[in-house]
DNA sequence: TTTATTCAATTGCATTTTGCAAGTGATTTA
DNA sequence: TAAATCACTTGCAAAATGCAATTGAATAAA
């Protein structure tokens, strides 16, 4: 999205302020998703047109990096850059939002008490799951 | 926007997963913005239609209350919810990896350096701010 | 007491984005 | 050599967004 101000919040806004793009860099952070099949079965169902564009956006943007499989040629792994990565705590105050105001919410309980009472070790404890 | 899953990420971008919807907010939040007019006046310039419909919709969500002005009853006078002042947490760490990673930010740097060493009383004092 | 202005929208229409199903070419597996 | 897998692309329908003009109620100005 072209930039529509110098507010730091659109800001954010503009590189993944839409339904899909956070989605895939939870998938990445998350769910230790790397290829383009696999993020392609999210819950959500994202179209793979919309999936392919938001990839190509998400590299534009410096969010996301993407590499030819060295085994397989057809396969292209995606993998979250330092900036990527750094999106961590908007997802973990969305999930704390979630746990407080969505009765149906997926979110473990026990992560859910300990990005409140642990937050700095927890963000550092996720963060190296991804593999930095 | 309909519920896509139970993922609490995903559910906080069914209320505010569009480029509009967080602005709003943000102008509620830190710049005491109330009337339709108010809001329309943003950097980012919102279409009026748009304006009234996301407004109409973070209502619906419990995100924001609207009331006829008492003194002017052509105003109606927007404010957060709990709920929504809840998003604040949100908007904070977008404003952090703003300041990391935009060169032009607008985010103040003392306000950067606050949200890093002092978080939680900065989220205390400008919660305090919103009329709470 | 008309008249004009402000306010919060709504309407009509063009453009853009999203969503869905089917297909493509380059690999890799059977 | 044939079938399957992978990461897309294409074509088209539907929905969302953006823009300009207009509306009706309430208030302010003449």
């Amino acid at each position: 999205m072209p930039r529509r101000s110098d507010c730091p919040i659109s800001n954010v806004l503009d590189h993944v302020g839409d339904k899909w793009s956070l989605l895939i860099l939870r998938d990445l952070m998350f769910f230790g998703k790397q290829s383009f099949s696999d993020l392609r079965n999210s819950d959500e169902g994202v179209a793979t047109n919309i999936l392919s564009s938001r990839l190509a956006r998400l590299e534009q943007d410096g969010l996301i990096t993407k590499k030819t499989d060295a085994a397989d040629k057809r396969k292209k792994v995606y993998a979250l850059t330092d900036a990527g990565k750094d999106m961590l705590p908007i997802m973990l105050e969305m999930i704390i939002w979630s746990g407080k105001y969505d009765p149906a919410t997926n979110a473990p309980k026990a992560l859910i008490r300990r990005a409140k009472n642990d937050r700095e070790n927890l963000l550092a404890d996720l963060l190296e799951r991804t593999g930095s």
